[in-house]
RNA sequence: UGACCGAUGGUGUAAUGGUAACACUGCAGAUUUUGGUUCUGCCUUUCAAGGUUCGAAUCCUUGUCGGUCAACCA
């Protein structure tokens, strides 16, 4: 049986458009953000989408900034997001804006006024809001619903040229007030607002509301198919009356379900509290699951690409448990990062039978899965160590294949050591542990014949690099903070970042910037955080290592 | 007490009227100078009830459960 899986539904409504010929057979996407704020992990899926189908049916996609609300959107967020789809690795046929088109969206509400299809209204918010009716309850006409088409024009010239106030009168398409579907009840086309907007500066004081902007960008941009989340589903009919009305290029829209992971929260404005109520250091901390933050955090692209396609399109509501996010970038650094030793919660060790002052250099291999192990590296090795605290336990159980008394195990890419004697200080904490080497045991020429189950990794005492390590968790105690009782916010995960102030690392990392990628052995995989300086480095745990030992201990 | 959409193992996604499979997770074992990797095996699945059919996860009906919709947001 074939491991390929059947094409997703989008794929095959591509397929099938292109088989019979529809607009030539060419393919037109397009992903459309609104500068507003930064990107996350579920418009990373989006982006794979919209570029992914286009390339598979060989088509293009534009970028195109949905920038109709002055209010919302500054041109920080546009870089930011122009930033984020580079990196992931993709590359936009054009860069729009909606408000490139503001003065043809223009002159279709023009054209609908014309045609009898729309009206301006000069009741309040909430008067419009009392007419709607509700979802089981029609709706009733607005008063000035049915004004003459002279005066329409009059007026939605007059709200142009910025006669009126903010709030003051609205365009509204002339639709059904009785319609099952809230949003055909004669919707807010135009709306004014005295605002400066990013790009048009003041040239507007009114903007188009997103249902009279975005189909109206697609059509001008002759989007062939337009890919948007499910809760767009319900707009649908209205985006298709437009086209039709106005008669114009007929882009298609279809919606597929919104990604959602476990353990944290996707939704902006949930995001930006987070942000401005200090509960993370920024949109790029790397607890948050933005694009900008997993960048920083040590993710790839490619595994956030692979993880993008593996989830699947579909059109039900999903949750993906995070795990799986963490198995896309291990797979992928387990390849590519270079292993080097640091050891995060230290204890010295000493050899008694090394030679004082005595220094020699071994050869570690960089990475035994990368195509030519990645090189090698010299690793300077002396009588003094730092290991990790939690490889020594002194009264250790059977199954425990590190050091204790009288237990041998091997320093990696070094010699095998047995465990003589340990020292404690007052409160019984271990100080010192005192092992001797076996000379004819050394890494690549070992003839001592001795076999250990352990092999533990360490720094030299006297050539280690203090650096700062940041270690982080979960943002959230819960699966879905958003389905929980109360205030998302009570369920944050107060323990989500530990910062160790004094690792060691060897010294091949003296050099480590912002961009490589390394495993500490045993450990995980760690990147370079931007926050390092020459002198002070600081690495990011970008995710552990799979710990069945951690397991097994948790299960006793 | 509306309209629309959805329902396949713990989580996702396939199977397009013809043997329910793939990945992750979990469990067991082998290999291993990372308790990593790799390899092997195992567990677990069609919301319910009717109907159509030689045959239904798939089509039909009804029900149940979940989601979306009442911003001058997108």
């Amino acid at each position: 049986m074939s491991t390929e899986k059947g094409p997703n539904f989008l794929e095959e409504i591509i397929e099938e458009d292109v088989k019979n010929g529809k607009h030539g057979g060419r393919v037109l996407t397009r992903f459309p953000p609104e500068p507003n704020g930064y990107l996350h992990i579920g418009h990373a899926k989006s982006i794979c989408v919209n570029f992914g189908l286009a390339q598979q049916f060989n088509g293009k996609t534009n970028l195109r900034f949905d920038d109709t609300n002055p209010e919302k959107e500054e041109t920080e967020y546009v870089d930011s997001i122009k930033a984020d789809v580079k990196w992931l690795g993709f590359e936009w046929a054009n860069v729009f804006y909606a408000s490139d088109y503001f003065d043809q969206i223009y002159d279709f509400a023009v054209t609908l006024i014309n045609k009898g299809l729309a009206y301006v209204d000069d009741s309040t918010a909430e008067q419009i809001a009392a007419l709607k009716g509700t979802p089981t309850e029609a709706g009733k006409p607005s008063p000035f619903r049915d004004r003459s088409i002279a005066e329409n024009l009059d007026l939605f010239t007059r709200m142009k040229n910025g006669e009126f106030k903010d709030g003051e009168k609205v365009l509204r398409a002339k639709i059904d007030m009785a319609s099952p579907n809230m949003h055909m009840r004669d919707p807010i086309i135009y709306r004014i607002k005295h605002a400066h907007h990013h790009r048009t500066g003041d040239k507007w004081c009114i903007y188009p509301m997103y249902d009279f902007a975005h189909g109206q960008s697609d059509s001008i941009e002759k989007i062939t198919h337009s890919i948007c989340t499910l809760e767009f589903e319900v707009h649908k009919p209205l985006y298709e009356w437009f086209i039709e009305q106005l008669e114009i290029f007929p882009s298609k829209q279809y919606e597929f379900a919104r990604l959602n992971l476990t353990y944290t929260v996707m939704s902006k404005r949930k995001l930006l509290q987070l942000v401005n109520e200090k509960h993370v250091s920024g949109w790029d901390d790397p607890r948050m699951p933005t694009i900008s933050a997993y960048r920083r955090r040590g993710f790839t692209p490619e595994s956030i690409r692979n993880f993008a396609t593996r989830v699947g399109v579909a059109r039900r509501e999903n949750i993906i448990d995070v795990g799986f996010l963490e198995f896309c970038v291990r797979e992928d650094l387990n390849k590519r990062a270079n292993r080097v030793m640091a050891v995060l919660d230290p204890v010295k060790l000493i050899i008694t039978n090394y030679p004082e002052g005595q220094t020699e250099i071994l050869t570690g291999e960089n990475n035994p899965e990368a195509e030519d192990h990645g090189g090698t590296r010299e690793l300077p090795f002396s009588r003094e160590l730092w290991i990790e605290r939690e490889d020594f336990m002194e009264n250790a159980p059977k199954k425990f294949f590190r050091l204790g008394p009288g237990l041998s195990v091997r320093l990696k890419h070094a010699y095998i050591i047995k465990c003589e004697d340990f020292k404690k200080d007052a409160d019984g904490n271990i100080t010192e542990i005192h092992c001797s080497y076996i000379p004819e045991s050394k890494s690549g020429s070992d003839t001592s014949g001795i076999n250990v189950k352990g092999t533990i990794h360490w720094v030299s005492v006297p050539h280690a690099i203090t650096v700062e390590v940041r270690l982080y968790d979960r943002l959230f105690k819960v699966e879905d903070p958003s389905s929980e009782e109360g205030d998302f916010k009570e369920y944050i995960n107060a323990d989500s970042l530990q910062v160790i102030n004094n690792a060691f690392v060897e010294p091949s990392l003296k050099s480590a910037k912002p961009g490589d990628l390394f495993q500490f052995i045993r450990k995980g995989y760690f990147c370079p955080d931007t926050d390092s300086t020459t002198d002070h480095l600081v690495f990011n745990r970008t995710v552990t290592l799979k710990d069945t030992w951690a397991k097994e201990q948790k299960k006793d």
